[in-house]
DNA sequence: AGTTCCATGTCGCGG
DNA sequence: CCGCGACGTGGAACT
């Protein structure tokens, strides 16, 4: 990564066309070509930048960046004030515990948004094929298997079948019906679900965080 | 603005959770308190970041950003490689010869496109309160004043009203008439134009875009 | 490759 | 302050 802070003119002609005044910047640019120039204010979405892939000409204080896609930025560096080059290396990337865990550990505090009388057993419940988000029993007494979805889609109704097959040969369970849950269930979803005998739930992820009023626990 | 280089590990917790595991970074703390976090590849997002208005707090070699919203993000420090501090100053900012005067320039070249048999006398044509985007002539030899807009809302019609009110009295263009031009006409627009007898027209930004072949002229 | 939809979207404008 | 829509949206998942 090179770290360059200079005073720059700054046009982009491309999508639009922009123009950015004689000032002092910072323009990095990545191993993979990618170039930002950012101002000491503004959140993260830098003034002017060129993703990658793209192609930088140095022609002295002048610098060409095209990228093949009738994109073309031109900067014209008046003053370098800091011109450093790092090595990073790869980066082994930002692990989301995503909205669908988040989700998962919100309703495993909840499970009654899901449906009224439901109380959790377990959540991640081990199986063969792999952990069914949360286990449950119903105001019945019955055993419940939910899968958590952020969509709800086909493929999580195939994967709750699954695991129902496997959690109905436990004769310490058994009967086990199934909820499918997800900010929003899809059409076909709810079809294949009615047909397997799984219900399904439609859950308000904001509601579901509003009402969460524990304190963080990150630390 | 602030900017370090050292190898972290950080977690953060707010909207989602997410967690980045030990590598060499670069993190960038801006005048107004913004905090990014990159690495050697990915376009212009950060793989983290805080906006602005947060709180940093640092306590050896962790550092605590809260803002208020809920959001934390806490950075271990392993190791530094640089940390430096420059002096930006405030920027003037991103001019956008944004997507209306695009549209502008594009109708200017093109203005058979507004309405058959148009042809331009000139694109900014001067008007004590202020230029009208484009004066052209019709098929049947009117002059007629075009405003030009992204989106069309009653106040660019307002506006082209008082051009007309201006041009009108210029014996040399008199009668001038009005077109709005934009991408979206929005309904509210479409009624007010229709009773003040303008006329109104939808463009199609691609198509032009597609239809201007010329060269960029940035350079 | 093209399309659709999500995002810690961000950003700016209008009410 | 809040809701709405555009964005050089970028990026991932799916067709």
């Amino acid at each position: 990564m090179r770290i360059v802070v200079a005073d720059c003119t700054v046009n982009y002609a491309g999508r639009l066309s922009a123009h950015l005044p004689r000032a002092t910047r910072l323009i990095l640019i990545k191993a993979d070509g990618s170039l930002l120039i950012h101002a000491e204010a503004g959140a993260y979405k830098p003034l002017n930048w060129m993703n990658a892939p793209n192609h930088l000409v140095e022609e002295g204080d002048r610098w060409f960046i095209t990228n093949g896609k009738g994109e073309e930025l031109a900067i014209d560096l008046h003053e370098i004030h800091m011109d450093t080059a790092v090595e990073l290396g790869e980066d082994p990337g930002l692990q989301k515990d995503g909205v669908e865990l988040e989700l998962q550990r919100l309703l495993s505090e909840q499970p009654e948004v899901i449906e009224d009388g439901l109380t959790l057993i377990r959540r991640e419940y081990p199986t063969p094929i792999g952990p069914v988000d949360l286990l449950c029993r119903d105001a019945s007494g019955t055993t419940v298997a939910i899968e958590v979805k952020r969509r709800g889609e086909i493929d999580g109704v195939e994967q709750l079948t699954r695991y129902l097959e496997f959690l109905n040969r436990d004769d310490r369970l058994a009967p086990v019906r199934g909820i499918f849950a997800a900010q929003i269930v899809k059409p076909q979803a709810r079809v294949l679900a009615a047909d397997r005998g799984i219900d399904w739930a439609e859950v308000d992820y904001e509601l579901l965080r509003g009402a969460d009023t524990d304190i963080l626990r990150l630390f």
